[in-house]
RNA sequence: GGGAGCUUAGCUCAGCUGGGAGAGCGUCUGCCUUACAAGCAGAGGGUCAUAGGUUCGAGCCCUAUAGUUCCCACCA
């Protein structure tokens, strides 16, 4: 009937065996259904050209725990997986790989180049795929999509055009962020910031008319060819002479005129700014004020322009190093101070960004935003954990206009057409167009979209839209989405916006935020400083449930986290426990055996364990439903492990030795509580609960879709609960003593029990022979027992006679101990009880409960003195 | 400049609506007790960063301070 498990939990014997059947019977597929309430995540797609890493798998543990424990509880769970085209990411890839080979972009041409891609995505977009299928992910593959794939390019299309006919697109020249190395602009978004060590250059420009000379700072002194002003600030009493004055250019011989504009700050420096419009955002604008010219003097590659013979083709820090020396040489170089400052780098590359000013296609993000922001602020979807709503609106109400074009191939294409004849523009989602105007063919713009613009998309271009699927009906909105704290921006706050502007409702209800993960010194995971851990490896080693369960363990929503490998080994132990618990009842359990439901003749132990497996139901439900993963974890931990192997276990042996009814009974409770446990414990560690469900219940049933136990009042036994603590409370006590006293578990001694509440301890007696070392047990009333040790608890003393052995000095020693301990613990709760602003306002359940503590408390202290009296004559 | 987080046992971290501080690892003492030595039993270890405040009661709420990390903006 039942298979043998192996000694040993070793997860590489079935975890693939048990991915494939789950696969062949399609449990993670969502057949839509009526009858049940849907519950959807859609994966925030990895790139193509990603490989797994700690990030990853700390993602879709989180987003496979929330889908299990949704499937077990009856709904209609879908989780959508996918993969991201990552434009500039690939393209990078792609372009790296060419040139190993000698070639350029160029030398391929756009379809050539079109066609390496896709060929890339086939090779390498699977990879990603299977590796996320290691850890056990339960994704509807049926239902996998790429942002690239026919429909999510039609919705790319689709709202494209849509925005562009709202008015919210627009194409301008604008100052943006330019990475010489991708050769593209990026997004605000995409730029990272860091502070670099840097120089201040004092430089001097001369006055044209010869009156003296503008003292001034930067530092970037290689921008000044592109200089066409010097500004002042207007209400700065130093420079009001010479605004409107014109000064040369040095080096260059350019005359360009003095402005006044409040932009420049009087205090820092020496109150003068160059302007360059063309390679700084606030001097755009300044230039923009003053109808400035706008002067490029870099090529894309950041190398300087062919107008400037001295420089040209020159890279920029080259240059700015020539023209240092020039400017010295010419005398226009005042000084050099240190000076530290931040500079933006391209996110994907490292690169210092050149601002450029550039043709670019923008999103006008204002209105967009605001019903985005709305949604948020009347809870409509929420962040988990709260604080990150704030950095939500942070940024949604300081929101810039989102700069979508890429110099890119791999993406989107933009369906703008323009006549070169005419001029005309025409954006349109069919392929080709005709100018309207003069009848023409187009040329289509050659750019692509910012890779998040069709992520945004996501929650419903991957359920059909913009056609009114049956899917897109059911399964939008989405409930959860889960999700790293540095993509709030990116990508979160960009699909609230399209949910609202396109579905008219939220993407989602609630964002579950976590943390990064970390390396053992807390240090960011990268390639550069080698110190990622491939998760691929840890489940090579340790197993995917080890992984996953360490990931949910001992981590609150939106907190970092480091891997520790002892961390995964704890983990891997915890595996190995549970696997041997399994392997203990199926040992012990007679063939054929089925337990289907509890038994009438529960004895309190089985009631008592029955019980807390209730209540453990009961709060791992809760702690999931408000995200606390790592609470319900540690639960099922002390469960399993304490409650369960150390103790319920260890209970049934006498029984099961015993054999007749009480084994019976046993066997059954201890079955039905397996099986509970399992399920409840399957969501975080889903191969070991299956393989394991699979040899236990052999019926052909599989516990992915078994039902998730739920608390029931009819499994509450807070009376037996009570009754067994204290014959825990007893067997703890012996223990500790014997240990004290240096006495070895092979030496048994008899116990004699003296107790107010005889029958609770009789109902236990055989436990005290096996759990704690005794060799027979007397249970009485009243007991004189001579130099004797004893074991004192609130409702029993327990005398343990080992004359050769007791020393009565140090077992008064012991005593006087537990008597000042017991002494303190009354202390603090009568003092508390007669605290008369306790009384008045604390809960009446909580006096109640410490009044039956210091009860208890008094109680033990009696006995505990008894015990000193009669050693001490 | 604006905002947020963190500071709890030697280490890594939990601590859900305020009610006698927890886990894992490490340390110490025993134990191969027929599911598990990837184990069992026991023990030690904390002024919950500091200072005030609110409260009958604070690790948790409020204010300030220090250290630390991160996000956003800006730095000619």
């Amino acid at each position: 009937m039942k298979k043998e498990l192996a000694k040993q939990y070793d997860p590489a014997q079935f975890e693939e065996r048990i991915y494939k059947f789950w696969e062949e019977g399609r449990y993670f597929h969502a057949e839509r259904d009526p009858q049940k309430e849907p519950y959807t995540i859609v994966i925030p797609p990895p790139n193509i050209t990603g490989q797994l890493h700690m990030g990853h798998a700390l993602d879709e543990t989180l987003q496979d725990i929330l889908i299990r424990w949704k499937r077990m509880s009856g709904y209609c769970t879908l989780w959508l997986p996918g993969t991201d085209h990552a434009s500039i990411a690939t393209e990078a890839k792609i372009v790296e790989a060419m040139r190993k080979e000698g070639l350029t972009k160029d030398d391929l041409g756009r379809d050539k180049f079109l066609e390496r891609a896709w060929a890339w995505k086939k090779q390498y977009g699977g990879r990603i795929v299977e590796q996320l299928k290691k850890l056990g992910s339960s994704c509807d593959w049926e239902r996998e999509r790429f942002t690239m794939d026919e429909g999510c390019s039609r919705a790319v299309k689709e709202v494209f055009v849509n925005y562009y006919d709202k008015g919210l697109i627009y194409r301008c020249e604008r100052i943006i962020n330019w990475c010489p190395h991708c050769l593209t602009s990026i997004s605000n978004a995409e730029v990272d910031y860091k502070d670099q060590a840097g120089s201040f250059w004092h430089l001097r420009y001369p006055l044209s008319d010869g009156s003296g000379y503008v003292e001034l700072a930067t530092t970037r002194p290689e921008t000044l060819l592109g200089d066409t002003a010097v500004a002042v600030n207007p209400k700065d009493e130093r420079y009001k002479d010479i605004v409107g004055k014109k000064v040369i250019l040095p080096l260059v011989g350019r005359e360009i005129p003095v402005v006044a504009d409040s932009y420049v700050d009087m205090e820092f420096g020496t109150g003068v700014v160059k302007i360059t419009p063309a390679h700084d955002p606030n001097d755009f604008e300044v230039g923009r004020r003053h109808s400035l010219p706008v002067i490029n003097v870099m090529t894309d590659d950041a190398k300087i322009v062919e107008d400037y013979p001295d420089y040209a083709g020159m890279d920029r820090y080259e240059a700015r190093k020539k023209i240092v020396e020039d400017l010295e040489k010419g005398g226009f170089l005042v000084s050099i101070e240190d000076h530290s400052h931040n500079v933006g780098t391209c996110y994907r590359c490292g690169t210092t960004v050149e601002p450029r000013v550039s043709l670019q296609w923008f999103v006008k993000m204002e209105d967009l935003a605001k019903p985005a922001i709305k949604a948020v602020e009347d809870g409509e979807t929420k962040f988990v954990p709260d604080r990150f709503s704030k950095n939500y609106f942070n940024w949604m109400n300081d929101i810039r206009d989102w700069c979508i074009s890429r110099q890119l191939w791999w993406g989107h294409r933009i369906p703008a057409f323009y006549c070169d004849d005419c001029g005309e523009t025409v954006v349109t989602k069919e392929d080709t167009a005709v100018c309207p105007k003069c009848g023409k063919p187009m040329r289509q713009d050659p750019d692509t979209l910012d890779t998040w613009f069709s992520s945004a998309l996501w929650p419903f271009s991957t359920l059909g839209w913009p056609d009114k699927t049956e899917d897109l009906e059911y399964f939008y909105p989405t409930n959860t989405l889960v999700t790293g704290y540095d993509i709030i921006t990116f990508w979160v706050s960009r699909m609230i916006v399209a949910g609202m502007e396109y579905m008219k409702e939220k993407p989602f209800s609630t964002v579950l935020i976590h943390g990064l993960v970390r390396d053992a010194e807390g240090r960011k995971m990268s390639k550069s400083l080698g110190n990622g851990i491939d998760p691929l490896e840890i489940i090579s080693k340790y197993g995917a449930d080890a992984l996953r369960f360490m990931l949910a363990t001992g981590n609150a929503p939106g907190n970092d986290m480091r891997f520790i490998e002892e961390k995964v080994t704890a983990s891997r132990n915890f595996a190995n426990k549970v696997w041997n618990a399994a392997r203990f009842i199926m040992m012990n359990l007679p063939d054929g055996f089925r337990a289907e439901s509890l038994p009438g003749n529960m004895t309190t132990e089985d009631r008592w364990v029955v019980s807390k497996f209730n209540t453990l139901a009961k709060e791992v439900n809760q702690n999931l439903e408000a995200f606390e993963l790592g609470i319900a974890v540690q639960k099922l931990y002390d469960f399993i492990w304490d409650v369960y192997c150390d103790w319920y276990i260890e209970l049934t042996k006498p029984r099961i030795a015993a054999g007749g009814e009480t084994a019976e009974t046993a066997q059954t409770v201890l079955v039905w509580v397996m099986k509970g446990m399992l399920k409840l414990l399957h969501p975080f560690m889903p191969y070991i609960t299956e393989e394991i469900w699979q040899a236990l219940t052999d019926d052909g049933s599989a516990i992915i879709v078994s039902s998730f136990p739920v608390f029931d009042e009819a499994l509450c036994f807070a009376d037996d609960e009570e009754r067994f603590e204290k014959i825990i409370a007893a067997i703890k006590a012996v223990r500790a003593v014997r240990n004290e006293m240096n006495v070895v578990p092979s030496v048994k001694a008899k116990l004699y029990i003296e107790t107010a509440e005889p029958e609770i301890f009789e109902a236990g007696r055989m436990f005290f022979e096996r759990l704690a070392s005794a060799s027979g047990v007397e249970i009485s009333g009243k007991w004189e027992i001579p130099d004797c040790v004893s074991a004192v608890t609130d409702s029993a003393r327990i005398f343990i006679p080992l004359s050769d052995i007791v020393d009565t000095e140090k077992e008064l020693a012991r005593l006087g101990k537990e008597k000042k301990a017991a002494e303190k613990d009354i202390e603090f709760l009568s003092s508390k009880l007669n605290n008369q602003g306790f009384i008045a306002k604390a809960p009446a359940q909580l006096i109640e409960a410490q009044k039956q503590k210091l009860a208890k408390a008094e109680e033990k202290l009696a006995k505990i003195e008894q015990s000193i009296a009669a050693l001490a004559k």
